[in-house]
DNA sequence: CAAGGGTATTAGGCACGCCTAAGGATTAGG
DNA sequence: CCTAATCCTTAGGCGTGCCTAATACCCTTG
């Protein structure tokens, strides 16, 4: 007699789908269990396993095919949206309510993203003025789900040396961020971009000598965008 | 090669730990298996097994003799203490600075206190200034544990009539909660005391013609002294 | 178009925290 | 002091989510 949950809505699950959801990126690509695995810090086979839970039941949160990858339902997607809400609202708050360095709000949020109630959210949401991106750039989906696409590159797309603006920097590698935060890399920034592929990427931001050297496996953590 | 962490620390952990605090009360006595059990919502079986891991391994967290109940020991005292420090505070919190309710502060504290770092909590006491009480009256331990005893008697504690104030109110029972708030019942109020025992208590704000009429079974919930 | 390498899945197990059912301990009453 | 009711513990099981090892699949390459 106690609460049938199934499955469905535990941490776990809610870390599958946020990761299906990054690794789909916007062109909504079928994802692979090793990608996923990688990510999550899994065996192969626990992904296997925990996707043909997630693909069954009455409305399943993936769509998913024996070897072929998986893609979010549209359940999953909105469940997925729903917590990258919390972590990206999280992240704000954090960073701007309870001034936490850049690079320890995404940690904090992670954990956090899983348990906060509707009221937390509206009322962090509320204090915060309703903020559309969090301290990384990246874009916070509303309430029903709806998220305006970025219209950014990463500086590894670049074929062209110029003056930018920096439109996000990546939340997974704390030290990065650090890194990016001490050279001034912040969103809205606006940089210059010297250097272009094969030598790595040489930027700096217009108001400040300082240069900074990043290697091609870094430079995906930065987008950018054209000014204006 | 996975980190060996046996047992202690999760969640599920901290909650026996805080309830076995919660029980014992300031005279530190044995809490019996059953009364473990109704609190936490589990089987009784559930308990002895809980209780016999939080008892081995190296630094038991509690006192166990089978049949004879049990108590914290050193260590698990000082986590219990960790966790009430998180939970009031994360209280004080969403009350002062998040605006909610009193009746709801409770869960969403109960669900937060065992995720929460070290950095949120010194954040949020931080930005609060370092309270020394949570909106129910309940004193918050300090990072040390130390934590000042509270003089004061339960109504159904109570032998005469008078004029008391309000010390604490019990964060068990948010209907309870609700209709105290809405009497003016809230730590540091003055209030009279008209019935005793027997009758059910009638208490009343001092300032306020609205009186209220406890059962005993609810008097437990409020905790008055006497004013200076 | 067969074979091999890489990827994905199945099979079998483990720790955790819970459950029920059954048996044992304790303590109150007669 | 012994019996009965109550309380507590043991035994055995389940779901979740992870693991490793073994197997199956896919697909590219010679």
């Amino acid at each position: 007699m106690t609460t049938r949950r199934v499955n469905s809505n535990t941490e776990s699950v809610d870390d599958y789908l946020k990761a299906i959801f990054a690794l789909e990126g916007s062109e909504r690509e079928r994802v692979t269990s090793t990608a996923l695995a990688k990510r999550l810090g899994v065996a192969p086979a626990s992904v296997t396993n925990m996707l043909q839970k997630l693909a069954s039941g009455s409305s399943p949160l993936v769509e998913y095919e024996l070897h072929r990858g998986v893609r979010l339902s549209p359940a999953g997607m909105r469940r997925a949206l729903e917590i990258v809400r919390h972590h990206r609202l999280l992240e704000a708050f954090l960073y701007q309510i309870l001034d936490y360095p850049i690079e320890e709000v995404h940690d904090e949020a992670e954990r956090l993203e899983h348990f906060i109630s509707e009221r937390f959210e509206d009322r962090i949401d509320a204090k915060l003025g309703r903020p559309r991106f969090d301290p990384h750039g990246h874009c916070i989906p509303a309430l029903d789900g709806r998220m305006s696409k970025q219209i950014s590159q990463t500086l590894t797309e670049i074929e062209e040396a110029g003056t930018y603006v920096v439109d996000s920097v990546s939340d997974q590698d704390s030290a990065l961020l650090k890194r990016l935060k001490a050279h001034g890399i912040t969103p809205g920034a606006p940089i210059e971009v010297t250097n272009t592929p094969r030598e790595g990427f040489v930027i700096r931001v217009s108001t400040t000598a300082k240069a900074l050297r990043l290697p091609r496996s870094l430079a995906g953590a930065v987008r950018i965008r054209s000014t204006r």
